[in-house]
DNA sequence: AATGAATAGGATGTCGACAATCAGACAACG
DNA sequence: CGTTGTCTGATTGTCGACATCCTATTCATT
């Protein structure tokens, strides 16, 4: 009875699962940015009550991926190249501070999850599965903000990781170089390994910075009219 | 046309002004934390339907006031002290950032409305008014982390501010020695003025860690048996 | 032609009620 | 005596409908 993990049992709650369609139509694009969602036509869609739907929106909208104004409506978030760097310089703050800490006294059996998970990172590279590289690519970054063992900084953080897998989507939809995927995060683990917490910083800054060029360069060849939406909610 | 500055318009919303009233009777502590919020009773009190009545706890939610669990009710947040220590070291984080890039490059506007709000937490103090201190002291460590100009940063260390005020509370009702309370403040201001961003970093750093080793005595002498509340919402 | 008001349509805000589910108490059984 | 099954009361989850407010069109006026 000891060291048995259950996986979490069916939530349930309606408003959770639609919650959950939602982020991936959103994620897969078929709602765009910037696009009213109308509580009727989907709680229609969906065959729930407008009630059970407005709560889904309300949880949307604490995972970033929505903004709703009052009386005026629900809109897919759109994410300006302003809100891109945001997001990208706070990662840097906050996973630079937490892998300075990792690599400050690495521990083995996270260093062994880092590991496992670029592993699977490197297959669904191989394999061209864009979805699963960004699965991967975040679990990575996740364990890596686990390591402080601070509930608080990783709440923080997963409220920037809807976005963060939005736009890791947009990226690898593009680039597809699985040994460049692949040899970044490994430099990382090395890093930490190495017991090298300047090292370890500078990859990852690095490596963030870049991924968030990369975005912008991409963003900007396939939407040369974007930046116009708003910037919080 | 310019600098004109319009106060919010009534946002209306009962649901908005129920999440405020909630707000202040958990900050006034005439909810307790761990205390059940009944749905129907609030309702009823509040004289407005349960639907709106739960809006509002998904906002006091996103707050992270209240916590709620599916089927078993919401609940005033508790605070372990686990939770303490990482806000204030989140805080460490996030507004050393913040202070370092503002003394790198002081702006004297933002300079000026750091001092001003300084000298309204000093009339607090003296007249002491302990809800009037808490809002300037948050005032102006809002003001700090604005300064980075990162709507992502500020979003997130507002995210903070609902459990800090409490705790700020706590403190300001116990030690009201209202010059070291306005000492503290000078001393970051005059290391920002200084273009000395170290020594900016430092003095906010210190800052913050007395407050929460202050913070967490008094929790401790007040209520011994704390500290077995959850740790995440 | 441009501006403003009045109106019609539609969407969100709010409500009260029903249904599903959970906590606790109690009884039955090993 | 401890455990399991059942029942009941209470509370959250869900629903459909009405009220309120916003948007956009239309039309009169300057």
């Amino acid at each position: 009875m000891e060291g048995i993990v259950f996986t979490p049992v069916e939530t349930g709650s309606l408003a959770a699962r639609i919650q959950e369609r939602l982020e991936r139509a959103i994620y897969a694009g078929e709602l765009h940015p910037g696009q009213r969602l109308l509580e009727v036509e989907l709680a229609d869609a969906f065959r729930v009550s407008r009630a059970s739907l407005r709560e889904a929106l309300r949880l949307l909208e604490n995972k970033g991926l929505v903004v709703s104004v009052p009386r005026r409506g629900t809109f897919v978030a759109e994410l300006t190249e302003r809100d891109v760097r945001d997001i990208y310089n706070l990662r840097v703050l906050l996973e630079g501070f937490a892998i300075r800490q990792l690599a400050s006294a690495p521990d083995p059996d996270l260093l062994r999850q880092l590991e496992e998970e670029t592993d699977r990172l490197g297959v669904c590279a191989r394999r061209g599965d864009h979805i699963g590289i960004v699965d991967h690519d975040i679990a990575i970054h996740r364990l890596i903000c686990g390591a402080p063992d601070n509930a608080k900084l990783l709440a923080v953080w997963e409220s920037l990781v809807a976005p963060v897998r939005a736009l890791l989507l947009v990226k690898y939809r593009i680039t597809d170089d699985s040994d460049e995927i692949e040899r970044g995060h490994r430099g990382l683990i090395e890093a930490i390994r190495a017991n090298d917490p300047d090292l370890a910083e500078d990859r990852l800054k690095s490596h963030i910075v870049d991924t968030a060029e990369l975005v912008l360069r991409i963003r900007e060849r396939e939407e040369p009219g974007a930046g116009t939406g708003n910037g919080e909610g």
